[in-house]
DNA sequence: CTCACGCCTTGTGGTCGAGGGATAT
DNA sequence: CATATCCCTCGACCACAAGGCGTGA
């Protein structure tokens, strides 16, 4: 492994507040209440019950602040949304820039504890002890976070590029009539640290203090190997078995973690797709969501292709090995057939239609709400009312 | 254009049971 | 590995008030 000397990029941070709290800054973003949210709120929020906890979050778009991020390119190290991607990644001539080099990222469910919060931004790596070492010397009277050397925490930092892709990847061969292939996205490698984008500080100290406050958390033993079996860790309470998953949870497969003598139910259950097996947690239980938020939908909404689309947009997701190798997720033709403004109207539809998709039961009656309530029934039937 | 009227359609929730996955034998 | 059992999920069912819509005055 070398490591790069390049260091991310400082781009103007999106400042949005937590809109739960209006405190914090948000640094995830849940789909279903279309709220950015801080870890802690997201927590808050997301363990009220379980309907709640099958929300899909991710980490918002270092870009635009304001949309779920499906993309982290290390070139920049950023986390994009779909959108800024495209924008980020593309030329006006749709050719695709074809030095970055980007990768899916995972969305994820439950209520993760710290420890599983931490494989998800991509903080895998960090030593524990770093985490609050660094608590305790890394942060200033502002509580802001400062690199410390020695503790783990400035090697986490060093930015590592994995050998998964490489700018041979991207290149096209001349006789493609158009340059979209080369857009496709690599797959998950199996080194995935360093995804967090460019609110890993703040995501850091986000996680410090819920570290805290978290009454099972123990650093002294919440090292990388309790992260693989942390069924010990989990606190009982507060919350509901995590995933990462793609949205598309319906029919994924769930698998679980090695027993370690702990009863199934207790055990976080992850979602795997056609992952390749690794030891890195994050590599076996991780998922992409590339396939629902990514810009494979945004860029071919109604050209067909190599990803199955369906009416609700879970039963018939593609099968095609899209972790393991890439897969060429634009069609051959037909995207190049669209001009901007089509592209502008496809993305539009797709964006509002993502807005009002709704997964929880919706009253749009109150009063049918209650005659339902008070009438009178047969085993749960309804029943014929006698004068 | 507004209103009244009549007819048809829609939506509401608790329970049951089919179906399928997980677990035990 | 095959079979049995358990457990969970989810769709169907029911009656009828309310909403939607067309028509005529």
């Amino acid at each position: 492994m070398s490591k790069t000397p390049h260091k991310p990029q400082q781009t103007p941070l999106p400042t949005g507040h937590c809109d739960y709290c209006n405190d914090r800054r948000a640094v995830l973003y849940c789909r279903a209440d279309s709220a950015k949210l801080c870890f802690s709120c997201d927590r808050e929020v997301h363990s009220t019950n379980q309907l709640f906890s099958k929300h899909s979050r991710s980490q918002l778009c270092d870009s635009c602040g304001a949309s779920p991020a499906s993309i982290f390119c290390e070139t920049e190290q950023s986390v994009l949304c779909s959108n800024c991607d495209w924008d980020n990644h593309t030329q006006s001539t749709l050719y695709v820039y074809p030095a970055h080099n980007r990768r899916p990222i995972e969305s994820f469910t439950g209520c993760p504890s710290v420890i599983e919060l931490l494989t998800i931004v991509g903080f895998d790596d960090l030593d524990n002890k770093a985490l609050f070492s660094s608590d305790e010397n890394g942060t200033d009277k502002n509580n802001n976070y400062s690199y410390v050397d020695g503790d783990g925490l400035s090697e986490f930092f060093d930015w590592e590029t994995p050998d998964f892709v490489s700018i041979d990847n991207l290149i096209v061969p001349s006789d493609v009539g158009h340059n979209y292939q080369a857009s496709e996205v690599p797959p998950l490698p199996k080194n995935r640290n360093a995804t967090c984008g460019q609110q890993k500080e703040e995501m850091l100290r986000q996680l410090r203090e819920l570290a805290k406050l978290e009454p099972n958390f123990n650093y002294e033993n919440a090292d990388i190997e309790s992260i693989v079996g942390f069924h010990s860790l989990v606190p009982e309470l507060n919350r509901q078995p995590g995933n990462t998953h793609t949205g598309l949870e319906h029919d994924a497969d769930p698998i679980s973690f090695p027993d370690h003598g702990v009863k199934k139910t207790s055990a976080v259950q992850w979602f795997t797709d056609s992952f390749e097996a690794t030891n890195q947690l994050p590599s076996k239980l991780l998922r992409n969501n590339f396939e629902e938020s990514s810009v494979v939908p945004d860029q071919h909404l109604d050209t067909g292709g190599c990803v199955s689309h369906s009416s609700d947009g879970h039963k018939e997701r593609s099968h095609l090995p899209i972790t393991t190798e890439p897969v060429p997720v634009f069609p051959k033709v037909g995207l190049h057939e669209l001009n901007s403004q089509e592209r502008d109207s496809a993305i539009s539809r797709y964006k509002e239609k993502r807005k009002t998709r709704r997964y929880d039961k919706h009253i749009r009656y109150e009063s049918r709400k209650v005659r339902a309530e008070s009438r009178t029934r047969i085993k749960g039937r309804f029943a014929k009312i006698e004068h």
